[in-house]
DNA sequence: AAAACTAGGTTACTAAAAGTATACTAGTTG
DNA sequence: CAACTAGTATACTTTTAGTAACCTAGTTTT
């Protein structure tokens, strides 16, 4: 595939360079960013890779996200695609949520996230 | 490398699910995302990936982002060790920011991130 | 030589998103 | 019955993003 993003560089006569193709839109690593980018999002995904996670425990799984932050973002991942909201119970409601495919195509790049984040250890 | 995000989940008798053990802090893929997931910062480090850009240049690139939002970018990520800003010029003031070894080592990150944005071609 | 333009920002202000805390309904456990 | 869990909802505060105009200093256009 070729690379959609190139912005061509001049240098002119004393060295200075001008910007030959601007972008004129969010390029595509600002739109993948803004999919799974998000506060909280990339974090939902990843751990719902291995299994249906039920709201609490993901809640709780995640650490200092509060559950408005996880219902919002729950609510834009299944909007977008990436995740399934599925009701197990009815009396005493329980809820999982399992990742699309679409979601699961999303791991890689969040498992490399993952790998780069933990070599550098990474202060806050 | 072992994974240090493992939470593990217990089923009960019903059939419900238990969290074992929660996160108590942002995870690797959290803290990656704050230092990469802000917006522009994937697509500013993006596009300094060949060479050293000048700040009006990397403005004009990224098709939407204002100079303030540039700016503040590439000073978080100065501070974090991503990038270097270099004076080339000092009457007609220019000015290049390019990535060190660090922001580097982002760019696999974000190249996998721009093969899978583009080939699941997403609307804003 | 004045007018307009470029570079690299800064300032003041508004809008949108994140975060906090409390509450609600319905059921369950001690 | 009191306390607790699940899955939200609501009201409010704080933080972040975004817009627009401005500034200094040099450069090109007319």
């Amino acid at each position: 595939m070729v690379n959609k993003m190139k912005s061509s560089i001049k240098t002119d006569a004393k060295g200075r360079k001008k910007v030959l193709n601007m972008c004129d839109e969010p390029c595509a690593i600002e739109k993948g960013m803004r999919l799974i980018g998000g506060k909280w999002k990339g974090s939902i995904i990843y751990h719902l890779k291995d299994e249906p996670v039920r709201f609490n425990d993901l809640t709780r799984m995640l650490g200092g996200a509060t559950k408005k932050m996880v219902d919002q973002r729950l609510k834009e991942l299944e909007q977008e695609g990436m995740v399934i909201r599925k009701v197990i119970s009815h009396r005493p409601v329980a809820v999982t949520y399992e990742l699309t495919e679409f979601g699961r195509s999303a791991l890689e790049i969040l498992e490399s996230l993952r790998v780069w984040s933990e070599s550098h250890n990474i202060q806050i």
